[in-house]
DNA sequence: GGCTTGTATCTACTAGTGTCAATATAGGCC
DNA sequence: GGCCTATATTGACACTAGTAGATACAAGCC
């Protein structure tokens, strides 16, 4: 199990255990193609936000079912809402994918997970 | 459910089902902290390649587990293997991450799944 | 106040996935 | 040939996560 007469001891431990799980934990978020139509269409709206009340619509899931994922993405920190009267607005955060698009270039390179 | 008073009707439709499900199969691969400790491992090997008998050892997880992600790499197209005798040799394939790191760039353009 | 609408949360169900033990396959060596 | 090692596959299990119905909460309007 440990290579004995392979190839030498090469592995020098790019990334941890904790970093793994992080990002693991960040690309799971975009893991569901309704996560990412909600993100690509908040992030495409030409005012930067979108009511919720048009993102239920074309995604053909239940009311529930697009609230719960649009929490995935604001606990992810991928989107950020608010209130404004009635409705509830959405804003894209691009930073966070840029974080995430970086880890994908050293190849992964780490520390784009969701620090806080 | 269609937004009757709170907003024009943007949506220009950014991602259609069919995108978002590739790309959501794609990054699903990354959704793992043992695949992504893999790629990294793979990845940064000064020679290029690694024997799969080095990659068992340091993710603490069972051979079969680790064969079977190995699997889910190797189809996503993240890996290339080849057997050299009675080992097999892995490979990294930059190009496919580079395609996933696109698909986050636009924000989201799509095109980055697995076409083939 | 009560009514209506928009959104989030709770709960339960189901499908998917990571894991390992057991087994199979492939290649080298005697 | 038989034996040993390296890797893949199968099968079963547990846990996770997506989904929708029912419900709760929030805000505007009467």
């Amino acid at each position: 199990m440990d290579g004995p007469a392979c190839c030498p001891a090469v592995l020098a431990a790019p990334l941890d255990e904790g970093e793994a799980a992080l990002l693991a934990e960040a690309f799971g978020v975009l893991a569901d193609p309704i996560r990412l139509r909600l993100l690509s269409l908040i992030a495409g709206q030409p005012s930067g936000e979108v009511c919720a009340c048009e993102l239920a619509g074309p995604l053909a899931r239940s009311q529930p079912t697009v609230s719960h994922h649009l929490k995935v993405l604001f606990e992810a920190g991928l989107v950020t809402r608010q209130r404004r009267g009635t409705w509830i607005w959405y804003r894209a955060v691009p930073e966070r994918l840029e974080a995430l698009r970086q880890a994908l270039t050293a190849p992964l390179s780490a520390g784009a997970g969701q620090p806080g």
